[in-house]
DNA sequence: AGCGTCAATGAAAGGCAGTATCAAATATAA
DNA sequence: TTATATTTGATACTGCCTTTCATTGACGCT
């Protein structure tokens, strides 16, 4: 577990637990859903490695249109994401537009800029389909 | 109080008390913090009336980077927000860039979108300079 | 391998934002 | 003014997450 060993923190049993799951999967997900589907890990411990994560930038943190918090492995250092409000699919994507765009409105926006979230809501094709 | 009026909606004591004193703010709040400023308003009807007149348009909900939700008046149609981290002031600017852009993107992004986010957070002047 | 230390764990309680319930109050239409 | 449906507020509850703290266990050291 390279993740855990490279930033100093123990490579625990419920760590891997959980890292294992996540590597599966491509949607996003819940704190809460992970808990479920590792009921041998504690409640407190999904959440802690959950937060973990984030801090170490394994894991991206998504608001749902009514700020419902949703997680997701993000592959690529800086990227944006599309969530389907129905399936909670996430999807990735990288647009060096948005990266000049907000060069440009960095210039017109007073004060110093410390971060952003740019995310689009979408009905995916499944969902669309299914 | 003409918010209320022309949706049907019946111009209550509390609500007026809660419209009269937003109007008011220019910074970003929290629900929480309309209801310690109207301690006669019951908690739950402060809540109610922040998502009414978020359905209404006249508020809009922001999300702070750690996804603590925050509302503030939004007095155009379409624009985003800056956020200030330290001290919830809420800038909002339109950029017709950012629309063209979003139509660009929406022609390589697969689904149907439904919405979008688009947030600055920032160190505002004042608190840069405080 | 065995030991010691400190990080990590889990059960349980706590906290915070927001919602549901429901009897009582009240805005509006007739 | 009266009738009716909406709104209110106290209270309890839910969901999501954190704190607490005694116990467990990972990892460095020998």
């Amino acid at each position: 577990m390279s993740i855990l060993e490279n930033r100093g923190y123990r490579a625990t049993a419920p760590r891997r637990a959980i890292i294992e799951l996540l590597e599966g999967k491509r949607e996003g997900f819940t704190a809460e859903e992970i808990s479920n589907e590792l009921p041998q890990v504690g409640r407190a411990t999904v959440f802690r490695t959950v937060k973990l994560l984030l801090n170490a930038g394994v894991l991206c943190r998504l608001n749902m249109l009514d700020g419902a918090p949703r997680y997701s492995l993000s592959s690529v250092e800086h990227h944006h994401h599309t969530i389907c409000v129905k399936c909670g699919n996430v999807g990735e994507f990288r647009a060096t537009n948005i990266e000049n765009l907000m060069r440009a409105l960095s210039e017109q926006i007073p004060g110093e800029i410390v971060g952003h979230r740019f995310e689009f809501y979408v009905n995916c094709e499944i969902c669309l389909k299914g």
